[in-house]
DNA sequence: AGGAGTAGCGCG
DNA sequence: AAAGCGCGCTACTCCT
């Protein structure tokens, strides 16, 4: 193992390169601000753990003075991290190459930039980030170890960092694309560190709520009593012994011979039934669904040692939100999130920030009304209270129409009114759709892109204006481009909301870090020890609060009890700390509801 | 038999 | 056409 010196970085900390090469090691470089390496080491992965630890350790309670946390400088976060978290080794800043690639590539702000101008390379592959194929990512490293075409001495790993920060400090106001890097990279650690500690999760408890609901657990490919009552409720209405509710098409035929004028089963057409059929149906409906969906099967193939560990995916929606894979985490049903329960002696600290993306949308147009209307109260209420529409409810439907891009309905109707109290805002958004329309590209506050519509949208826009063109594909083009406005309008909004949600995430991660454990520098007893300790989760996660879900504009904190109260501080001063982050001093509050709680389903 | 596409519904 | 954004997942359905 070669000694590894410290080289000087940004903000007095350091850029350390590091690349995981096919044979399993791992190559180390220190780099300085202009991304050059100076030295490098080859170490096992063994090795690499303890030169992580020792680097993250001494810096760790950095007073003022000494050096800041090393910036790791890898190509997955997702592929890289999960080793040094089995370790017990946690690092606190990175760059994640593969993510930022990505945002650099298609951002307005970055577009003359080498890393934009370069043919697509192995950074622009699918197949990169996909951590279940393994195969394909085995031909980046290769490319990359062996890469040196230039002849410079230079590393694939270590050219693409330097094409990624010159093409920051080629974005006009830098410092944003800056942000939105360190935030990205940031949630990836933030990604992985979640999925491995879990969310604890009682699958005694799921299992009662299940059979209070469906009856008791049968063997696959059964019906649970409920069920079974219902189907046969279903049929004898419907005169049909063998209907299977789960068809739509059966369904839709049987519903019709009894007289029904149905073209759909959707629950909230069969809603507006009057028919016997109907309440059974309706009930079938949703009790099937949380079978199938979060019922005893997707239990046992989840929930892991009391945790469950749904595999996030940062930067998976376009718009930068996450998304995830497997499990289904996103869409957790509230029905079942009574199972989700905080360790004995622990608690959960569940956060959400309230109108997040209308309170968005008024820092991105600094439009001072609406800020206004939100400062320090629910932002749907301060519309009604300035006279604007009548109910909190009209508020809200405006506001998602404004948002949605709305034209009919209830919702398109309240829609004049807002754009005269809040000219500004509205005029972003209509300018977002209209550059959609165009076919153009919108940017988040921070410098996310939208994409480009695909051939076929062209396609279709130029054949309209073939002298041949029919009204048909008039009304087509007219079509698509107002749905791809549609997108473009909501893009921004959403995209500057994920921003601020990784900005809030970032923050409450570094400050959980920082917080010191209640029982620091004194011995500790087996007793205190057992009631800090939580029996599920994994080090370094079993004794301190940590981020143990996230969902767009909410996240869980599992905490030791005595803890509680101050992560409920850090997670509202993170969320102002974003807001500044964002928006500097324009004055539009994020409001969170805060709830501490022994089970997900108390909050709210 | 297995893959692609659709319907429907869960979440924000 | 739910009136409009972004997703993932399951079961059914159609196609090869």
């Amino acid at each position: 193992m070669g000694t590894v010196r410290i080289g000087s970085g940004q903000n007095g900390g350091v850029y350390v390169l590091v690349r995981q090469t096919s044979g399993g090691d791992v190559l180390v470089d220190t780099l300085d601000d202009a991304g050059l390496p100076s030295e490098a080491a080859r170490l096992t992965l063994t090795e690499f753990a303890v030169f992580v630890s020792t680097l993250e350790s001494s810096t760790r309670e950095s007073a003022s003075g000494d050096p800041a946390a090393p910036r790791w400088v890898w190509e997955d976060t997702a592929r890289i991290y999960p080793v040094l978290l089995a370790a017990g080794i946690r690092v606190q800043r990175c760059h994640d190459l593969r993510l930022c690639h990505m945002i650099l590539k298609n951002s307005a702000l970055t577009m003359t930039s080498e890393l934009a101008l370069a043919a697509p390379g192995p950074w622009d592959v699918a197949s990169v980030g996909m951590p279940d194929q393994a195969e394909p990512r085995a031909t980046l490293f290769d490319f990359d170890v062996h890469a040196d075409a230039d002849g410079s001495g230079e590393s694939g790993t270590a050219r693409e960092f330097r094409r990624q920060l010159d093409a920051v400090a080629s974005a006009p106001d830098s410092g944003r694309m800056r942000l939105l890097l360190a935030a990205e990279s940031a949630g990836a650690l933030v990604a992985a560190e979640m999925r491995y500690a879990g969310l604890p999760w009682r699958t005694d408890v799921h299992d009662l709520l299940l059979t209070r609901e469906l009856g008791p657990r049968v063997a696959p490919g059964l019906r649970p009593e409920r069920l079974e009552l219902l189907v046969r409720r279903i049929r004898s209405e419907l005169g049909d012994a063998t209907l299977n509710p789960d068809s739509p098409q059966e369904l839709v035929k049987a519903l019709q011979r009894a007289g029904l004028a149905v073209s759909t089963t959707r629950a909230w057409e069969l809603k507006k039934l009057e028919h016997p059929v109907i309440e059974p149906l309706l009930q079938y409906k949703k009790l099937s669904r949380l079978q199938s969906a979060n019922g005893w099967i997707w239990m046992e193939s989840w929930v892991i040692d009391g945790r469950f560990h749904p595999d996030y995916v940062p930067g998976g929606v376009v718009t930068g939100r996450w998304a995830t894979r497997g499990g289904g985490a996103l869409q957790l049903p509230k029905q079942i999130r009574g199972a989700v329960i905080a360790d004995e002696g622990w608690k959960l600290v569940v956060a959400d920030a309230a109108q997040l993306e209308p309170r968005i949308l008024a820092a991105l147009a600094q439009d001072m009304s609406m800020a206004l209307a939100g400062r320090g109260s629910d932002l749907y209420a301060g519309i009604v209270a300035s006279g604007v529409v009548e109910t909190r409810d009209h508020a809200k439907v405006a506001m998602l129409g404004a948002m949605y891009g709305a034209t009919t309905g209830e919702s398109g109707r309240l829609m004049p009114r807002l754009a005269r109290a809040y000219p500004r805002a509205i005029a972003l958004t209509e300018a977002a759709a209209r550059a959609g329309e165009r076919g153009e590209v919108v940017t988040t506050r921070l410098g996310r892109s939208s994409p480009i519509p695909g051939p076929d949208w062209h396609a279709a826009q130029d054949l309209a204006y073939e002298l041949a063109a029919t009204a048909t594909d008039e009304r087509r083009a007219r079509s698509l481009a107002r749905d791809w406005g549609r997108f473009t309008r909501n893009f921004v909004v959403q995209g500057s909301a994920a921003e601020w949600a990784l900005c809030w995430m970032a923050e409450i991660r570094r400050e959980l870090t920082a917080l010191p454990s209640p029982d620091a520098g004194t011995e500790r007893s087996d007793e205190a020890q057992s009631t800090t300790l939580a029996p599920g989760a994994r080090a370094p996660f079993d004794a301190a609060p940590h981020l143990v879900f996230f969902l767009h504009d909410e996240v869980i904190v599992h905490t030791p009890a005595a803890q509680a109260e101050a992560v409920a501080n850090i997670i509202v001063n993170a969320a102002e700390a974003a807001g500044r982050l964002l928006f500097g001093d324009f004055p539009v509050d994020f409001m969170l509801t805060v709830a501490t709680v022994d089970n997900y389903a108390q909050a709210k």
